[in-house]
DNA sequence: GACTGTAACGGCACTGCGTGCCATTGGGCA
DNA sequence: TGCCCAATGGCACGCAGTGCCGTTACAGTC
């Protein structure tokens, strides 16, 4: 249940790249839009492939599943975010990368706000869907906590504190977008959406006050070097 | 998808209620034994029903779908957490409330922890298995949430630390819980799992809100200096 | 003790999801 | 031109889950 089903298949023979994408964005298409008219479950996946000009086996070679249909970009989406962890500098504080990571997930659905509007209706109407979503968040919650494990090893309840940062970060993300959302996901809406999640940190555990620590000694630092003139080494 | 699907229906004629208790008791029995011998996918609901001794039918009488057979308690055993929250006396400190709930749904695994075992082993071996188990922790993050939300009415940020703090404490229970199984779950390793669960206090908001206010003063105390120090050049 | 209402069961039939298999098509590439 | 291979279409199959109806068995009533 897991597997890709579409990877990008290596050589590119037969129908050309933008021919799939295209017909991948058509069954998305069909399948938004019969949802939404016809409702989830009165609509088969027979009628999202003939909304769509393909066959029926075709729209399992693009979805594993009807659901799948809906939000179909998570693999995408947990690709980047990853790629953000393992580009941030080893030096930039934990607090920072994992706030950052958030916020990057929080830009992809302001990237779109309709089509996240619509799939916030959809997903809160259909009681098969909400419950994919919620599993669905699970893999960004694990990619949290892996790179927070990754770096908290060594630390007194390493495992522990990463397990319940990610899940105090995640959780602070799906509530400020939830909020964002369910107020009509306006332009207008994404800075204090923002802010709202950002405001997390004040809550974060002891990484949190460590980290802030650390920047205050630093400072401390930087201070009293000023303090004391410009006779530091200090290019 | 969500209906109580086995309601006691009030009046009890036809069939006794022990009857009816021992038939689930058979089939939870049949699919776990099943499950765990010819493995998740292998096994349909006929051969569960023909092993309980049942019709196919009679099965979607007690469970919602085959994969509810696996851990059918969870209905159940959300009312009693329920009760744990509206039971808690009005003055005792949120976070004591928390807590408490949280060893209550711990000590309900302890139970009996042989099944707990089974069923560890066979979710994280299925893929269906694993997204169902995930998407059941939900109502549980939305138990906590909710009550938590109630505490903290006029709060600031109210929503947000509820939605935080109930995420923690599930994680930490999850994170504890898991450890606790993966360990062989034995009798000797459910007080250092309690303890281990009781430790995610030192990481809860509260705490750490304090120390922010320690970082806050001392770097005020620092600009401060710097304010009042000779305005010396960059160096 | 026969009668009746009702809860539980059994057995069908049906829809629809997801998959395996194979033939067909059509665009690169030698 | 002919081969290769990716993508598709179409068919059939197994199985989950649901609706419907007849049957069974128990409980209370007369």
């Amino acid at each position: 249940m897991y597997r890709p089903v579409d990877a990008p298949s290596g050589a590119r023979r037969g129908r050309s790249a933008e021919g799939r994408a295209e017909v991948r964005r058509a069954l998305v298409d069909a399948a938004l839009t019969l949802f939404a008219t016809h409702g989830y479950d009165e609509t088969t996946v027979d009628d999202i492939a003939a909304a769509a000009g393909v066959a029926r086996r075709t729209f399992f070679r693009y979805f594993r599943g009807k659901e799948d249909a809906v939000s179909p970009d998570h693999e995408a989406c947990l690709t980047r975010l990853d790629a953000v962890f393992t580009a941030a500098h080893p030096g930039e504080p934990v607090l920072s990368v994992v706030l950052r990571a958030a916020e990057f997930v929080l830009d992809m659905y302001f990237a779109d706000a309709d089509a996240s509007r619509i799939r916030f209706r959809l997903v809160h109407e259909v009681a098969a869907l909400r419950d994919r979503e919620v599993a669905s968040v699970h893999p960004y919650r694990q990619l949290f906590t892996r790179h927070l494990r990754r770096r908290l090893v060594g630390a007194a309840d390493g495992e522990l504190r990463a397990a319940v940062t990610a899940a105090a970060v995640v959780a602070a993300h799906n509530q400020a977008l939830r909020t964002w959302l369910a107020e009509g996901a306006t332009e207008e809406g994404k800075q204090p959406c923002r802010d709202r999640f950002r405001r997390v940190a004040d809550l974060l555990p002891v990484e949190a006050a460590d980290d802030l620590f650390d920047v205050a000694r630093r400072l401390e630092d930087a201070v009293e070097r000023l303090e004391r003139g410009p006779a530091s080494g200090r290019p």
